[in-house]
DNA sequence: GACTGAACTATACC
DNA sequence: ACGGGTATAGTTCAGTC
């Protein structure tokens, strides 16, 4: 029977059917039902001729081609039909062969039998197998279609599958097409994903280790804690189980209930799917929490990530972690401190005990903070969901795999899914030597940075580039298609200093990839105007999305695992952005304007004597003379500002420095006010002492509040938490090879059976000894430890530092002070 | 054993 | 393996006298 639906896809699977590939997709229909489409696939790849070859000698390679085979145990492979076209690859003209081969798996191995002197190389047949289909069929992720196709019941063409799968309807894909753009708005308005999060809590935090003691559910409809400990008189939101076995069969059973579109938790790759598939397997239940009854899957990779099939399992700290962190203030992005950040609630405070200690009050306490946990993970994907829905359709590549890719991922799959534009054949992924290769060339010459003459100083304006890096690949033309071999006519100079090959040259005429980050510039432009206009999350997500994609462009042209890495476009970039600043501060200097810091596309200037709308028309008459579609903004007008010498000698310290706008509002950057491996009261004081400096002009003020605090210090009447220093862990212990304080902190964890883990920030303090010791390590003390704080430590290395040269602008010796010698004289 | 510079380490800026 | 380079600053480590 035939059926027509509006359909919105959600999750992209395939598999194999006598050897040929095919497709599933779930998603919904414009009533809220669970649809499965099926699709048979024709996967193929390129061969592409070298410039020059005859006709009838492609026309025999064609042949010959056509008659390839691969037999394995698996199924047998052979071509399907090949065409000939007239594509570009990497900007040139070429004439290619599109091979399509029986199945996708085997268009490698196919590809590699291919060794034909006249080809020039063989392309896509390391594309993923969805991307792909998504690229041919357009059937876009998140994006509403009309389907037509056949009801599929009890169908034996797909080996039955529809049967064992949970779903209103299964259809067999025969027709895709566009809906107009007001039905599709008026049906994204209607939808919402039905989003389930989940939080377990254990009594081991080593995977698999000890028993789930609970698992709590949060969604719309649903708020529960399922347990198997004690909870006879516990909250009504808690259910009982007889064993962890029931507990985790009727988590299963819950999800089958409800049928959410998305799973979520905070951390679940990495915790709770791992723990939960051990303790399945422990207790021999079946993890069927996929539509077709299936368990979760593992893909392999430095993290793993879970899918479960026919619902998109989201862990929200990966995806902000990768795509969402810039926009964060947060020092770390665990749970408590994302959702204080993002939601204004934290996590519920509990003592942590061995669950057979907890009385029954305790036991209370903790179903309220496993349940608390959920509710925060859902209202943060409700919070960021416009955030990963725009990420989605804009780069084209399924809900799950946006939350898990990093930002090069991204424009990879940008460019992978807009290259039928430019007519272009994809470039291949780099094999392991090239990568190594690549890794090898070390660093390239980057940025500018101009050192402040250290002071206070007055009415400051601050210019910065508007995305200059993007602007100067977009105004140059910098990409691996436009970098010549060598020099010719009207092509693009450009000198690279610290480079071996000191001259390179790109060609004029426009490349995809320039063309390209164009397009998403001139978009972000367009989405940032609607947005300004109709302020919502929706509008401002898109305009984000667009500025952190373009701005990942140039990052993505020096990394080494990008198909379209090209060192010395990424060289040229940062050199031309180098040469571009250096020129504008020198025009600004011409102007009269003193030029007092700058750093890569930003220009501080004093106002001196003059008006700001003398600024301002410099501003106009500066960007008149940049190319292309540079341009340069006013960043901000501050009333005051403070630059610092580096600790040592007498020079200013690049990357540090305080401002303060008309409004009051402080801008810190580098000093240890904002470095969270600085104890709170050093941090604290010198933030308060920094304002004060910047409010008042003066630094009266701030050195009575410096000589209390370090009254108060001496006098010991310092909290514990004030003085804690906060240090991450990057990597196993066994692999330092400098052993530092928050490896020994780390070392005294592990002793007292606290969880250590590669990323946790170690909190330690440095305590008085007995014995004089030399290293500071040898005074490291866990915050639960017995002891003193550190006074000379703590006065010499946390307190002084974070005051010292902020008070020397002003000619004040800090030191001195303490020490008893020059308060006299002072006051 | 004190001193010194290099190496290692973490974190920030843009 | 899973964006880039520039920069500050702390602590340890290895060498010198």
């Amino acid at each position: 029977m035939q059926k027509e639906i509006n359909f919105l896809p959600l999750d992209y699977d395939y598999f194999d059917l006598n050897g040929k590939n095919c497709i599933k997709i779930v998603g919904k229909d414009d009533r809220g039902k669970r649809v499965c489409l099926l699709d048979s696939f024709e996967s193929f790849f390129w061969v592409i001729f070298k410039d020059g070859t005859k006709e009838k000698r492609i026309e025999e390679i064609k042949k010959e081609i056509e008659t390839i085979k691969i037999e394995s145990d698996m199924r047998k492979t052979e071509i399907i039909k090949t065409e000939l076209h007239n594509k570009k690859f990497l900007d040139k003209e070429v004439r290619a062969l599109k091979v399509y081969v029986t199945n996708h798996k085997d268009c490698h191995a196919v590809a590699d039998q291919i060794g034909y002197d006249e080809v020039l190389a063989r392309r896509e047949y390391d594309i993923n197998i969805i991307t792909k289909y998504i690229l041919e069929k357009k059937l876009l992720p998140l994006t509403w279609k009309k389907i037509s196709g056949e009801i599929l019941n009890n169908s034996r063409e797909f080996g039955g599958i529809d049967n064992i799968l949970d779903v209103d309807l299964c259809l067999k894909i025969e027709k895709i097409e566009n809906l107009e753009e007001n039905r599709k708005k008026e049906l994204d308005e209607k939808f919402s994903p039905n989003i389930l999060a989940f939080d377990i809590e254990t009594d081991e935090f080593e995977i698999g280790k000890g028993a789930i003691l609970m698992i709590s559910l949060y969604g719309k409809n649903i708020k529960k804690v399922l347990t198997w400990k004690k909870c006879e008189k516990s909250q009504e939101f808690v259910e009982c189980f007889k064993d962890e076995a029931d507990m985790i069969e009727a988590f299963v059973e819950y999800i089958k209930k409800i049928k959410p579109d998305i799973l979520t938790g905070y951390f679940s790759d990495g915790f709770d799917m791992p723990y939960l598939k051990a303790r399945a397997e422990q207790n021999n239940i079946k993890l069927s929490l996929g539509i077709d009854g299936s368990k979760p899957m593992f893909t392999r990779g430095k993290i793993t990530s879970a899918g479960i099939f026919g619902i998109i399992h989201i862990d929200l700290f990966r995806f902000i972690e990768t795509s969402f962190s810039q926009y964060l203030q947060s020092e770390t992005l665990g749970l408590n401190e994302v959702a204080l950040e993002l939601l204004g609630e934290g996590k519920k405070e509990i003592k942590w005990k061995k669950s057979s200690k907890m009385n029954e009050s305790e036991w209370s306490n903790f179903f309220d903070y496993n349940l608390q946990d959920s509710m925060l993970t859902y209202k943060l994907s409700e919070k960021i969901w416009s955030d990963m829905l725009e990420f989605t359709r804009i780069i084209q590549e399924p809900l799950f795999d946006i939350t898990r890719e990093g930002m090069s991922q991204h424009v990879e799959n940008y460019i992978l899914h807009n290259l039928e534009k430019y007519n272009e054949i994809a470039e291949k992924r780099p094999v392991h030597d090239e990568i190594e290769r690549r890794r090898n060339l070390g660093k390239y010459g980057g940025a500018f940075v101009l050192q402040p003459l250290p002071g206070l100083y007055e009415h400051i304006f601050m210019f910065d580039f508007t995305s200059m890096y993007s602007s100067v690949i977009v105004t140059y033309n910098l990409a691996k298609s436009t970098l010549l071999e060598k020099k010719e006519k009207d092509s693009l100079k450009v000198d690279l200093e610290t480079e071996k090959e000191k001259e390179i040259y790109f060609s004029k005429k426009p490349g995809f990839f320039p063309l390209m980050l164009n397009e998403m510039v001139e978009k972000r432009k367009k989405y940032k105007g609607e947005y300004k206009k109709n302020e919502n999350n929706m509008t401002k997500a898109r305009s984000n999305a667009y500025k952190l994609l373009a701005n990942a462009a140039y990052g993505y042209q020096g990394f080494f695992g990008a198909r379209y890495y090209c060192r010395e476009a990424a060289a040229a970039t940062a050199a031309l952005a180098k040469k571009s600043i250096i020129e504008t501060i020198e025009k600004i200097k011409k102007e009269g304007f003193k030029v007092i810091y700058s750093d890569t596309d930003s220009i501080c200037m004093l106002l001196e004597k003059r008006s700001k709308e003398k600024a301002l028309e410099l501003l106009e008459k500066l960007n008149k003379e940049l190319p292309g579609i540079m341009g340069l903004e006013l960043e901000e007008f501050y009333e005051r500002g403070i630059w610092v010498t580096k600790r040592d000698g007498e020079f200013g310290a690049k990357k540090k420095y305080a401002l303060i706008n008309e409004k009051g509002k402080l801008k810190i950057r580098g000093f240890e006010t904002v470095r969270r491996d600085w104890c709170t009261l050093a941090r604290e004081l010198q933030n308060k002492i920094l304002e004060k400096i910047l409010r008042e002009g003066n630094e009266k003020s701030a050195l009575e509040l410096f000589i209390k605090i370090v009254k108060s210090f001496k006098e010991r009447k310092i909290e514990r938490e004030e003085i804690l220093i906060r240090t991450q862990l990057k990597k196993p212990l066994s692999e330092y090879k400098s052993i530092t304080p928050h490896v020994i902190a780390a070392q005294k964890m592990k002793e007292a059976g606290k969880p250590v883990n590669i990323g946790m920030l170690v909190q330690y303090f440095i305590a008085e000894t007995r014995e004089k010791k030399s290293l500071v390590r040898e005074k490291v003390k866990l915050e639960d430890e017995k002891g003193e704080y550190n006074l000379d430590y703590y006065l010499n290395h946390q307190i002084i530092p974070a005051v010292d040269n902020i008070f020397q602008v002003f000619g004040i010796n800090v030191k001195e002070i303490i020490s008893g010698k020059k308060q006299t004289t002072l006051f």
